[in-house]
RNA sequence: GCCGAAGUGGUGGAACUGGCAGACGCGCCGGACUCAAAAUCCGGAGAGGUAACACUCGUGCGGGUUCGAGUCCCGCCUUCGGCACCA
């Protein structure tokens, strides 16, 4: 009998459809795991082989944590609003619920062949609108609770998308999904306050099971500084409000540079006597953009604000103001007290225009670079703080500065509230009227949701305004709250919104009363693993981290934290490791593996590939050294005696295989697991006969990885119900160990030969064994034994002199 | 520049708390089966060296600790990912 993929595969999923093999069950008292894999935005383009890489990787977590006796919630959806599906309905005539709902069909398809046990009943979609009802509400709580506002601000916007982007969203100057280049518009945007939460975002990191490199990849983005905001008197009047790192450099300090925004230039207007000046550089800057901006080693500009002098409050010293794009208005208080001596950039900017540069930390030599090691220097030139550490020194100075009221400590992030807003149809509606009488007015629950208006065009607008802009029959509205004449927000949600939040609604996905009751929420959450991609460490993972906090402060989550473990998978790369995409030729469709292999071969693929985490090339050929250990494993069937023991002489592997597996599958090692279950199939294949039990156990170790053709094997051996019902082995402590070990001899350090001997023989034995041997005495005979090592069960060293 | 990860055969990658480097797979070479090929099965191999052993070298580079280092320490180099004029 052949082993036959096609029919074999398709048989076990309509079986386990049927049976409703991987339903999760609301029985409370049984315990939980939640695996939770990223849903998929299904695009036109259908399955990409990088996407069974994450989702088989927990459907080996989900199936066996279904033998070990949990009741497991492991389920799929669709994150399926946003720019591509719009783009190609724009440019196809096709509405984009049409085009969702073809492209959902398709992926579904695709993943269903691949046998991931996910419990289908509970599947979501986030354009729907039982589904994106929530999506509002959960908007609406943020208005309410004050997280939400409108701002008329400089936004991203790209050219080619017609739409404003999230500085998440930016990528080099440019458009993280088309490429084109984004350039500022200014625009009244929704904007979420995630900054608030920007301390707990960091804080609460400490207690989280992610891998390091999520961790401080949040935490670089988020970028907290602690420092001190100073007041500088000016010869103006008012005091110049600076931002520092660095209070213990003050009097280093030999001028000052405010950003080309600063509102001191037009408050001061007067009484600055190079205005022009002032004015020409402004307008430069302001025609840059973002990118240009900040390009990488730039040479330093700027131009001295003649009329103005700030004083140091500490020398009582009059200092130049300049101004410069150097210094931004988005972070801190767009200005700064430039120290020469100690900042990189304030040195290049002091050389650029001949300004004093004043050494105040010893320990470098500031003629030639700026001098900013914090652990070694020792404070000079700075008499209240002379000869401290800089610790130290800035410990006291702040103090000082505090008391004397020269300014207060002050903590600072890079992180800016998120561009909420997108000008663009396929979105959720933001569920707001704008009222002339009451302003600002959410739709009250029971008009939610509030649906998208069903229309022919829904192409961007040129000035930058939403399509819905344009359609006054849904525009024109009532106040909820004065009952006069208002009209809907215009601009759609942004396509992370939906994912923000969607874990929670697997856990309840058809109620219609609340986004989850707090039985179901009590029970699942929080999701127990969390596996995803590296891209969406600053955007999905930590808005939906945002998302959450909130709705734990308002009493609706139960758990302040949405997922315990947060791992990720590398990417599938072509064959040549470059990046699958259609222009390189390179892309290998899941569906063709599938067909010719099956499902189980390219599951068992991507899984032995390499280290999970890492990026790997494909490769045809070990495509084909999978479907070779199945076959192998198929064949292994005419070689089955009965017998519910194992095999004497493989009891040992077998119990050293069942560790090696349980303990790799939980540890991402899935590649080192299936190296085991070959090595023990090479085992399995060197003796005439295997037993039942020796067979069974095989094939329950590999189900995970590959469930159909082990259920297919298991049901033909007759062993009786199915192997997904089955429970997950456990090994015996005492039985992985060898009875007899070889064991390394070496002389001062390199092995000489070996020695066979009992697992718990003494080191006489040892010894006595290894003088024995004949390699062993060419290095011994004539000298003298110094010392020697012995490691049960692993070396024995002898260390010779003379 | 800063943060993070990593450099091991022809190749993807193994190696637990320092203990026989190269598991497992691919490719390659040889053999069996075949008219032949494919598939399958059996066997082989890090490099140098030898008739064969022996032996020497070998985990990016340079030092160090240790009986013993891919693994630990110090100093570099390179690659990848992220951030970046963030004061």
């Amino acid at each position: 009998m052949d082993y036959r993929h096609k029919e074999i595969e398709k048989k076990w999923q309509d079986i386990w459809d049927e049976k409703e093999s991987f339903k999760a069950y609301n029985d409370y008292s049984k315990p939980k795991y939640y695996p939770l894999v990223e849903f998929p935005y299904p695009s036109g383009q259908g399955l990409h082989v990088g996407h069974p890489r994450p989702y088989t990787a927990l459907d080996i977590v989900a199936r066996k944590r279904r033998m070990e006796g949990y009741n497991v919630l492991y389920t799929m959806g669709w994150d399926a609003f946003g720019l591509p599906t719009e783009n190609y309905a724009i440019k196809n005539k096709i509405h984009p619920a049409i085009v969702t709902e073809d492209n959902v069909k398709r992926f579904k398809e695709q993943l269903k062949s691949l046998g991931l046990s996910f419990d289908w009943s509970r599947e979501i979609n986030t354009t729907d609108p039982k589904y994106f009802k929530w999506t509002q509400w959960i908007f609406i709580k943020l208005f309410e609770n004050g997280l939400a506002y409108k701002k008329e601000m400089d936004i991203n916007w790209c050219t080619s998308c017609k739409v404003g982007l999230a500085n998440e969203e930016v990528v080099g100057g440019v458009c993280e999904r088309c490429g084109s280049p984004v350039v500022k518009k200014a625009k009244s945007q929704w904007m979420l306050k995630i900054t608030e939460y920007a301390d707990r975002l960091i804080d609460d990191l400490e207690d989280l099971d992610y891998i390091e490199r999520v961790k401080s990849q949040q935490k670089n983005w988020i970028g907290k500084s602690t420092g001190m905001e100073v007041d500088f008197k000016t010869t103006a009047g008012e005091k110049l409000r600076v931002y520092t790192t660095r209070p213990d450099t003050i009097y280093g300090a030999t001028y000052m540079v405010v950003s080309p925004e600063h509102p001191m230039l037009e408050t001061y207007k007067d009484q600055i006597s190079n205005y022009d000046a002032i004015e020409a550089y402004r307008e430069e800057a302001r025609s840059k953009s973002d990118f240009e901006r900040t390009e990488l080693n730039k040479d330093k500009t700027g131009v001295e604000i003649v009329g103005i002098k700030a004083i140091n409050p500490l020398t009582e010293k009059e200092i130049p103001i300049w101004i410069s794009d150097y210094v931004l208005m988005t972070y801190g208080t767009g200005a700064i007290m430039a120290v020469p001596g100690h900042d990189s950039r304030d040195w290049e900017f002091a050389k650029a225009f001949g300004l004093p540069i004043v050494e105040v930390v010893s320990g470098g030599n500031v003629d030639e670079a700026a001098y900013s090691d914090i652990d070694d220097g020792i404070l000079v030139n700075s008499p209240l703080i002379d000869g401290l550490r800089v610790d130290d020194a800035k410990k006291k100075i702040s103090e000082y500065i505090e008391q004397n009221g020269f300014g207060i400590g002050k903590v600072n992030f890079k992180l800016r509230d998120w561009v909420f807003s997108r000008q663009r149809y396929w979105g959720e509606p933001i569920p707001l009227v704008s009222c002339p009488t009451c302003g600002w007015v959410p739709l009250p629950e029971s008009e939610l949701p509030l649906t998208l208006p069903d229309v022919e065009s829904y192409e961007p607008t040129d000035n930058g305004e939403s399509p819905l802009a344009v359609m006054n029959e849904w525009i024109e509205t009532t106040c909820p709250k004065c009952g006069g004449h208002a009209h809907r927000e215009t601009d759609t949600m942004p396509q992370w919104a939906g994912s923000s939040w969607y874990f929670l609604r697997y856990c309840d996905p058809d109620n219609d009363q609340e986004f989850a009751s707090m039985d179901a929420l009590n029970y699942w959450m929080p999701v127990d693993w969390y596996n995803g991609g590296m891209e969406h460490t600053t955007l999905h993972l930590l808005y939906s981290r945002f998302w959450h906090k909130f709705l734990f402060d308002i009493g609706v989550v139960n758990t302040k934290e949405p997922y315990l473990k947060r791992t990720s998978h590398g990417m599938i790369m072509g064959e040549n490791n470059e990046k699958m995409s259609k222009s390189r030729g390179n892309v290998v469709n899941p569906d063709d593996i599938v067909k010719e292999f099956g499902a189980d071969t390219l599951r068992l693929y991507e899984m032995f590939i390499g280290d999970f985490e890492k990026s790997v090339p494909w490769s045809d050929n070990s495509v084909k050294g999978c479907r070779r250990f199945l076959d192998r494993t198929w064949s292994l069937m005419d070689t089955v005696v009965p017998g519910d023991h194992y095999t004497p002489s493989l009891e040992t592997i077998i119990h050293k295989t069942i560790k090696k597996v349980s303990e790799d599958y939980e540890t991402l090692k899935f590649n080192t697991a299936i190296a085991a279950m070959m090595s023990l199939l090479n085992d399995y294949k060197k003796v005439e006969t295997i037993t039942h039990a020796d067979f069974k156990m095989l094939l329950t170790l590999l189900n995970p990885v590959a469930p159909h053709i082990s259920e297919e094997m298991w049901s033909i051996m007759d062993f009786g119900g199915m192997i997904t019902e089955q429970t997950w082995p456990k090994f015996d402590p005492e039985k992985v160990i060898d009875s007899v070990v070889e064991m390394a001899v070496q002389i001062n350090g390199k092995v000489r030969s070996t020695i066979t001997l009992p697992v718990d023989a003494s080191q006489a034995e040892a010894h006595e064994l290894a003088m024995a041997d004949e390699k062993i005495r060419v290095f011994t005979d004539g000298k003298q034994i110094v010392k020697e090592i012995f490691v049960p069960g692993k070396i024995f060293n002898i260390v010779v002199k003379g």
